[in-house]
DNA sequence: AAAAAAGTTGACGCAGTGTCACGAATCGCT
DNA sequence: AGCGATTCGTGACACTGCGTCAACTTTTTT
């Protein structure tokens, strides 16, 4: 009995599978050389695919590596989100985002590295979408947060800073230590912003 | 009277004339054009030399540019150190540091910005010697104070990371604001570090 | 089965790089 | 001062990587 299975075409299954090469080429090749030394072609070598082609699927070699990061943030922000918008209070704000945060910095490791290392934060932030919203979120969160009263009256555009300067920075410093440990990660910037340098009694 | 000064031969003044024009080419075209699109001969150009003369002062425009930093790093450098090691208490410790740094920050904006707007963060900071030194310098100065009991007993190597992460992020935040508020700044900076999210009463 | 559409290919022209042989300017010595 | 030695500026050159495009191949449509 003849079913019509609504099968991708072959054009949209080598499109994809294409993109997807490429973008597994370019994320070993990011890891080997580092961003700045890759050329366009390396990462075209790395698949069997040819020159040309590369630009049916990106502008840039920046277009793929922000296609990383897309990847990347996908799978830290709901989590991030989810574990933000549960919190009941301060506590658990501010310790959950960083635990959840650290843990993912210790698992994704090489995608973490490369990123900091190896290209331009801030015009990767500015150009990758999901990183981009994905601050947003936490800012939009932190002020819902301040106006229910479960963070303290404060600059949200500072606090949202200060929150992303620390984990982008102890998450370096985590993963230049062996062994990496997330948890001590977490408790310092937790008790950090919880109690600042000054432990109460 | 045929007093000999020890005038430096006229090969010494070009060479640091040419240094110099060089240097500021640069700046003047990364601040036009951004690091990333800037060509070595775009700087070049810039001045009255040839483009083979470049190559005499630097290996590329990468290094250009951590020459720049290092411009950037000796001017705000003395100042913090002077200010972390005449600190008394937690609090000239913390405040001082920031203050100076936002301070700094607002008045050398250009050089902030294309500093953190056009270039690799991390493989700047790992190439320029002064910066460098002075991220040691900063860690060397928490472990005395936290050895002298000035600040707690806390991990210096996570503290100096926490450090750096807030005045680069709000530095930039600061910078993205009009008017540009330093105070505002390091207020926010000095109060989260001494008291955290939960202000004693 | 043939026409149309979509997608792939690699050669090409172009832009920027870093080098190097040359010549000009400066230095050191008498 | 004058002369060889040295240093350094110069721009042409060979090379590498980029992005495009006309021709070709494969898939889809009719």
């Amino acid at each position: 009995m003849n079913v019509r299975v609504p099968v991708p075409g072959k054009r949209e299954q080598t499109k994809v599978a294409n993109r997807e090469a490429i973008i597994a080429a370019a994320r070993k090749v990011f890891a080997e050389l580092g961003f700045g030394a890759t050329t366009v072609r390396d990462i075209i070598r790395a698949t069997d695919l040819a020159s040309g082609t590369f630009y049916n699927y990106f502008k840039s070699k920046e277009e793929v590596f922000e296609a990383l990061q897309d990847e990347s943030a996908l799978r830290i922000r709901p989590r991030l989100r989810a574990e933000r918008v549960r919190a009941r209070n301060i506590e658990e704000f501010i310790a959950g985002t960083f635990e959840t945060f650290f843990d993912y910095v210790a698992q994704d490791r090489a995608d973490f590295h490369v990123a900091r290392k190896n290209t331009d934060i801030l015009r990767v932030r500015m150009a990758s979408q999901q990183v981009i919203a994905g601050f947003e979120e936490l800012r939009e969160d932190i002020k819902v947060a301040v106006d229910s009263g479960l963070l303290p009256r404060l600059d949200p555009d500072f606090l949202t800073a200060a929150m992303v300067g620390v984990a982008f920075e102890i998450g370096e410093m985590m993963l230049a230590r062996d062994p990496v440990d997330p948890k001590a990660a977490a408790e310092f910037a937790t008790s950090l912003f919880l109690n600042g340098l000054r432990p109460r009694p």
